[in-house]
DNA sequence: TGCCCTCTTGGTAACGTTACCGAACGCGCC
DNA sequence: GGCGCGTTCGGTAACGTTACCAAGAGGGCA
């Protein structure tokens, strides 16, 4: 196995110096077109290819070209639209992308960010999960960019994007009550996580707007896959006065809710997903844009790698609500029935 | 913004050589207590962080603990399964994955692996595009470990975890032939890829097999998007001789043919999907295990990280079919009807 | 007391690259 | 011819870390 060739081997093979190795590998004009095409030969012939380790360090100022991103878990579709998204406009700015998965664990976040805050990574997208993030205070005291998604990352000073999570679920209750529904039970993730608090916030909201008195026995927290959803929606049909209707606090536990959800109850998801129109019913959600949200973070990280030093902001992105069929059976309410 | 803090800095604060921060960051032995908690103190007030772009040049036959993923699309269900799989093990090492995606582009894959070596990835995890990939060589000449996965690289003699494409789909074909079909449809992706080659190969080989005369204007190559798998479906629905049977060579085809198919053709999809037993019929599919294929990818990938010198092998995971009723509708042809 | 051995500690030289400077060369002009 | 200038090139010193070696302190033993 041949060891990786430097510049200096590749100075010797041209027979010029290292600087002018470096001034061709780089495009740095000075050189002349005779001698560049030296050096590019030789770089052919040894298969040079230019250490950025090496160059980093030296470099030590100047941009790392990765940044990191951290999602709660990468097979989750809606997390992964957001890493696609990223990586293409990390591509635009000559970047890769590190990824990692924190599944909800503090600890972990942790040394994910310690792993990518090591490989000096010029910023990072984070979908930061429950719990204190001060120690991420020292890593951005430092200069490597950080820019929430999907949660905020309370008492954490940096750019966000989010989506309106609490009119978007107080105005699909709204609908369901309107509909003719009281009883609507909700199923969400674990509670503490910014995004699944407000969304639950705005299921009471909107019952208590209708005056209608919550019952805890309708709600269920701490849904972390499919099948967990779909016991709970078993349990809650089983119940003395099962609810009419349900609301999905994310993508993962609708679809879990859905494999056993009988046709009659209505049924609203955050999140859209395929084949969602051609399910039976067809399925009502509350439809965010992860490829916009993903962008959006991704461009608002570079800004600031790129010198954007203006006071954090919060970008909130659009919710529509999908009508397709499932949100829209009538319950027991319902006026004219 | 301060500038970040290096060991020289923590040494004076500790009023301690480097070496012996150098020890205590590493958890050497061979610091007195006292002297570990002094350093260890400076590291915490000045908030350092091991910067691991210094270490790694310094170490040079040592690893880098990266390693890179290069995906066709990160957002495709399938891809991000092995995706999350890759990381999962790659944490177990104690590695980060750097992400990129082909985008089925050979230059765009010669960037992100070029971008891969320049970081010094240990190794790489790829989904090879269509073309050549000699460019590969000097970088496994080089050290850098490769293993392919999904798809073999032809001409390129490295570790490769793929399924019995060609056995998988000329089994659910001639399925369909016994459930009295003749006019079956083929739907994939472009040809050249080699996943898409294989299972083509399948279909044409059932056919075959059964005496029936392969009809080109049944087969659509080059779907790359769920709506032009939609329009294909159509199409193929609106001639003179309609297929009454579609094979989809993989989810994205699959699931944009589902939204436009009428629920009388009978239909068998490449690759498993959520909620696919919920379908009007409920959809049969060939279902492949991406977690276990990334699992055991990023298995072979760091054997060859920890020094396993053995010949190249592939590995080829199983698929099953699983029939839900869409594979199941009889055809013309069918026995008794 | 002198010697050796262990424990702890620090100095120095790399790793492969680039920033900074200076040198060599050719050319035009006084 | 001498001088200045632009072009092309190379030497040297860093970047922050670790491998290697060496040295001082302290203790045990002859």
């Amino acid at each position: 196995m041949a060891t990786r060739p430097t510049m200096k081997d590749v100075a010797a093979e041209a027979g010029v110096g290292v600087m002018t190795v470096s001034r061709v590998v780089n495009g740095d004009p000075g050189v002349a077109p005779a001698t560049a095409a030296r050096v590019e030969e030789a770089v052919r012939k040894l298969g040079y290819h230019r250490d950025d380790v090496a160059r980093q360090l030296r470099r030590t100022n100047q941009l790392s070209q990765t940044i990191g991103l951290m999602v709660d878990h990468v097979a989750d579709p809606f997390m992964a639209a957001i890493a696609s998204a990223a990586e293409d406009v990390a591509r635009q700015h000559g970047s890769v992308v590190l990824i990692g998965s924190s599944r909800d664990d503090l600890r972990r976040e942790r040394e994910v960010v310690a792993a990518f805050t090591a490989r000096r990574v010029d910023g990072m997208v984070l979908t930061p999960v429950v719990g204190s993030h001060r120690f991420l205070r020292s890593t951005i005291e430092q200069g490597t960019k950080v820019v929430c998604v999907d949660r905020a990352a309370p008492g954490l000073d940096v750019d966000t994007v989010v989506v309106d999570n609490f009119d978007a679920v107080r105005d699909a209750v709204q609908r369901l009550i309107a509909n003719g529904h009281r009883r609507i039970g909700y199923l969400g993730d674990r509670q503490e996580i910014w995004t699944v608090g407000e969304r639950h916030r705005g299921y009471l909201a909107a019952l208590e707007a209708a005056g209608i008195d919550a019952d805890p026995a309708l709600v269920r927290h701490g849904l972390r896959s499919g099948p967990e959803a779909a016991t709970a929606v078993t349990e809650l049909l089983a119940a003395p006065e099962p609810p009419t209707a349900l609301l999905a606090g994310n993508v993962v536990v609708a679809i879990g809710a859905l494999a056993v959800l009988p046709p009659d109850i209505a049924f609203i998801g955050f999140d859209d997903f395929a084949l969602a129109a051609r399910m039976t019913p067809p399925v009502t959600v509350i439809a965010q844009d992860p490829v916009a949200i993903g962008t959006t973070a991704a461009h608002l990280l570079f800004a600031r790698i790129h010198g954007d030093t203006s006071p954090p902001r919060t970008v909130v992105m659009p919710t529509t609500l999908i009508p397709r069929g499932s949100g829209e059976i009538p319950g027991p309410y319902a006026q004219g029935s």
